[in-house]
DNA sequence: CAGTGGTCTAGACCACAGG
DNA sequence: CTGTGGTCTAGACCACTGG
């Protein structure tokens, strides 16, 4: 008899996949433990376990202690999105980047956004907005809050060499933060800005940062009409 | 001297994002190799690796053989969505979900669609058109189309106790797919199915899923005005 | 060519939770 | 209480790629 002989982690990860797609294991069903998988595919328990780990985050299998390992029976698709500059996207299509700071101000915001950013009411702080191109053409809107306590050197800055998008990536590191994605209609001056009717279905991206427990900034993102955003499952 | 003992790969990675976080390491700087770090930190090189492989997975450094592991310059964040079935977002926001199946063909799909799928336009497929609720109130609209070649126990099914939604992922298992989130304004059929104004706009999911080299199932789903996707960073 | 990350192994101990 | 996954270790070899 000849053992299939499994090396990598990776090949067990296929070999179980194959398995999954081949309805060997249907979902629901509980699959052998590690040691005995090592056992059959001849490697280490390790290396079974680097498989299964992998694919149990990518929501493929459940593991739990004691109860051992089962097909998901929802497969849950977790889908990864890169959100990356702004920059990098619209040279990633080919086309050329320019932004321009359209509005600057120093000043208390509206209490929608210093309650969100769990900030007093009384602190002013950065509100800047810009507008992103691709090969000339309005590309993205950008409107953002920036809380000065947390990165004071961004009132010095001028934004105009390095957006601010890229700017705080580069000087306001965080250690966590929400986003939301959405869709809504074009206001007028959104539509003027962008240069399409208002009305027009939008996409929108919402981002709140924060390092440790200080939000550090607030911006929404509209993009022109028609932006999708990929990625593969 | 006492050398601090960082004994799990949790508690590396907390160290590191500490380094990064307190600009001890900044962007674009090389850190230590891994043996070096295992040496400082008193633990294996294999538990360090660990802690940076998967800061690197999640965006925030870069390592290259040879090269060695930088603080990423440009932190491209990766989200994770959660793509779950429309069943388990409905009541996960604590609504009682139903669904109906409005729309049922076996029919020629337009060219578009069987050129995406890479089928013969001279097959039928099957086309799915469903309503999805929450608390009686739509909530989303999915369009599909169901390639009878890959999942011909699809003709049988009447969708009426499962949403083809989940009917699908319980019984056509999909080696990969691709995913589009997009925003539009609502024509007038939209409108109407979701009890909204023509010209809304709407958050929108198309999808088309793969097993092996065949097209599984092309799927467009139209959420009520509002919706939102969210996650965390 | 040589340094770095990538991985595998065998063995061990541990934490958790199912029964 | 016991089986399962979760992790750590020390050592080894390999693959890639920068210089």
């Amino acid at each position: 008899m000849t053992k299939p002989q499994f090396r990598s982690w990776q090949s067990v990860q296929e070999e179980v996949l194959r398995r999954i797609h081949a309805r060997e294991w249907t979902p629901g069903a509980l699959i052998p433990n590690e040691a005995d998988l090592a056992e059959e595919f001849g490697c280490s328990r390790a290396t079974v376990n680097r498989a299964l780990r992998t694919l149990a985050e990518t929501g493929l299998l459940d593991r739990r202690r004691k109860a051992g390992t089962r097909v998901a029976a929802q497969p849950v698709a977790k889908a990864t999105l890169d959100i990356s500059v702004i920059r990098m996207d619209v040279e990633a299509r080919g086309q050329r980047y320019d932004h321009q700071l359209t509005d600057r101000a120093t000043t208390r915001p509206p209490m929608a956004v210093s309650a969100a950013m769990q900030a007093p009411t009384t602190s002013d702080m950065l509100f800047l907005k810009a507008l992103h191109l691709a090969d000339g053409q309005p590309y993205a809107l950008e409107d953002r809050w920036v809380n000065l306590e947390v990165v004071p050197e961004a009132s010095e800055e001028r934004f105009d060499a390095i957006s601010s998008n890229e700017w705080l990536l580069r000087h306001a590191p965080y250690t966590h933060g929400d986003i939301a994605f959405s869709a809504a209609n074009a206001t007028e001056g959104e539509a003027q800005a962008l240069g399409c009717a208002p009305g027009a279905a939008l996409f929108i991206i919402d981002r709140l940062t924060w390092n440790r427990s200080k939000a550090v900034t607030k911006v929404r993102i509209v993009f022109a009409p028609g932006h999708q955003m990929r990625t593969v499952l």
